[in-house]
DNA sequence: GTCTGGACTTAGGATTGTGGTT
DNA sequence: AACCACAATCCTAAGTCCAGAC
């Protein structure tokens, strides 16, 4: 059936993620359906009625092979393509701030497709529409080259708002929320919002001591609001939990943190796994990501949990009387700038620092040095329940690893034997070129060893860090001061720990952590 | 207090790039 | 040159937190 422009769009935007389990929810496929519906023409509509009728497979055919076409271009056309971005990137990718030429994050609007909301989400499938001139305000100063708007096209707004951090914004259309153009986090507008976060976040130090006997003190307070409070961030410090806003339902997927925690997703165990008090945590947190821990409390917790949990139906607040914002509110009277988030920051940066100096020797190749800040790293990503999808290509990936380990071996003990018999050979010998000859094979076994070792560590690694996310902790949780001066204090070379774009991003921390530097 | 809109950070999955192997 | 695996980067959803209105 030949489909009129509009409802042709909407159907490539399904066809072409037929092969996603998306497209195999019902709600997706409801949603999607619905507001194809409403595109199609008067005539369409009344011939399109069922998505179960519907055949999308040419449709699908049509991009795989397009992706297909774009592999096998030749070098030199995927060279111009390249450049054509290049071209894009350098006259819309930049923006001037303050006279300096600053790298924009995100300069495309998002183009239209069918919503992707993660877990169950109430409004995946549904239509996401395509962004016009018309529904972009754009902020710059007055002075300044305002941007054109397309050919034909208005801007909805141009406003000069030296206040905020965004250059352009729009509204989306399936939750109503703005979008924004922002910086690129090398920019030095965002290092220094980041240094600023992590100078707050250092800052707890000096107070923390002070706040966790407050909230042990509190665990036994006559209003039943200060001890829900008190047991809530005991939580938050303890075990890295997010506040947990309240969320409109129907809008979102059923997703949970500290203060939105209801009595369905703990669990008390008088006794478990040999220890007394110990709390069960079963949730989805952000992105829908399950939290799932064991963890022993102490007793007037245990306790606390109890009478909270008393008279109350599983899918009733844990924490009634609290809120984040009255939390928050609490906090800031604790210390200037603190909000429940510092505290996953801090905690983040400290378990960093305490696990690399408890796991860096100084004597270690750089091979297991890496592995010990890999090994901090994880500790702080599982801290944070930073998890990911394992790859289809794990168990696959992990025997090529053991093969190639088993491999090495078998080089090594060649290259061992082989050494022995050049020994033996220059014993008898005496002359310099035996010497030669024992000398290159001596460096050979040497060379085949470290390979070895570094193998055998990236395989205890790759197992280590088989659900486990570290890009995130890294990125976002972890002072990068620290890195650096581990980096400096054990001679590894920045550029193991960190890309490229992460040196760039980090620029601000590179420039000013000495060797000594602690958070 | 409570609600809402706004601005910003944090998050995992998707896509792209790269370097080694066949 | 084609292919593959993994790392790096991109994308945008989903959080946090704040200010202002009532």
């Amino acid at each position: 059936m030949r489909l009129s422009v509009k409802a042709e769009e909407v159907a490539t935007f399904y066809g072409r993620m037929l092969d996603h389990e998306y497209t195999t929810k019902e709600v997706f496929r409801k949603n999607f359906f619905n507001d194809w519906r409403k595109e199609m023409t008067a005539e369409e509509r009344e011939v399109i009625k069922s998505l179960d009728k519907c055949d999308f497979t040419e449709i699908h055919r049509y991009f795989v092979d397009k992706a297909a076409a774009r592999r096998v271009l030749t070098r030199e056309e995927k060279q111009k393509l390249k450049e054509e971005a290049e071209k894009l990137q350098q006259e819309f990718g930049y923006c001037i701030l303050d006279g300096h030429r600053e790298k924009i994050g995100n300069f495309k609007t998002e183009p239209p497709g069918l919503f992707r909301g993660r877990g169950d989400h109430p409004k995946m499938g549904m239509l996401k529409r395509r962004v016009m001139p018309e529904d972009v305000v754009i902020n710059c100063s007055r002075d300044s080259k305002i941007p054109k708007p397309p050919a034909g096209h208005q801007w909805k707004e141009v406003r000069s708002d030296n206040t905020v951090m965004w250059l352009a914004a729009w509204t989306e259309s399936i939750q109503n929320s703005i979008k924004y153009v922002m910086l690129n986090p090398c920019s030095k507008l965002k290092g220094e919002k980041a240094w600023q976060k992590f100078e707050t976040a250092r800052r707890l130090r000096g107070f923390v001591d002070e706040i966790r006997s407050q909230y042990r003190a509190d665990w036994k307070s006559q209003e039943m609001k200060t001890r829900q409070r008190a047991v809530a961030l005991y939580f938050i410090d303890k075990l890295a939990l997010r506040a947990g806003n309240e969320k409109e339902d129907g809008e979102a997927a059923d997703t949970v943190g500290c203060c939105s925690l209801r009595v369905e997703h703990v669990q008390l165990h008088p006794e478990a796994d040999g220890c007394q008090h110990v709390v069960e945590f079963d949730f989805p947190g952000k992105d829908s990501i399950r939290y799932y821990n064991r963890v022993p409390v102490e007793k007037p917790v245990y306790k606390n949990l109890q009478l909270f949990m008393k008279n109350k139906d599983p899918q009733d607040d844990l924490f009634d009387r609290l809120t984040t914002t009255s939390l928050n509110k609490h906090l800031h009277e604790l210390m200037d700038g603190l909000t429940a988030k510092v505290f996953r920051t801090y905690n983040a940066s400290v378990t960093l620092q305490e696990q690399l100096r408890a796991l860096t020797r100084a004597e270690d190749s750089i091979a297991a040095k890496i592995l010990s800040y890999n090994r901090a790293n994880r500790a702080v990503a599982i801290l944070c329940n930073h998890q990911r999808a394992t790859s289809s290509t794990f168990e696959k990936s992990m025997q090529n690893l053991q093969t190639k380990i088993q491999v090495k071996k078998e080089q090594v003990a060649e290259a061992r034997a082989e050494l022995r018999k050049a020994r033996a050979e220059h014993k008898a010998q005496g002359d310099g070129k035996s010497g030669s000859v024992l000398e290159k094979k001596r460096r050979l076994l040497e060379k085949l060893q470290e390979q070895l070792a570094w193998l055998s560590v990236q395989a205890t690694d790759k197992e280590e860090n088989k659900q486990v996310a570290l890009s995130t902790s890294k990125l976002n949780y972890l002072d990068p001061r620290i890195s650096i001066a581990w980096c400096k204090r054990f001679r590894v070379p920045v550029e193991k720990i960190y890309s490229k774009t992460q040196r760039e991003r980090f620029a601000w921390a590179l420039a000013m952590a000495g060797e000594d530097f602690e958070f």
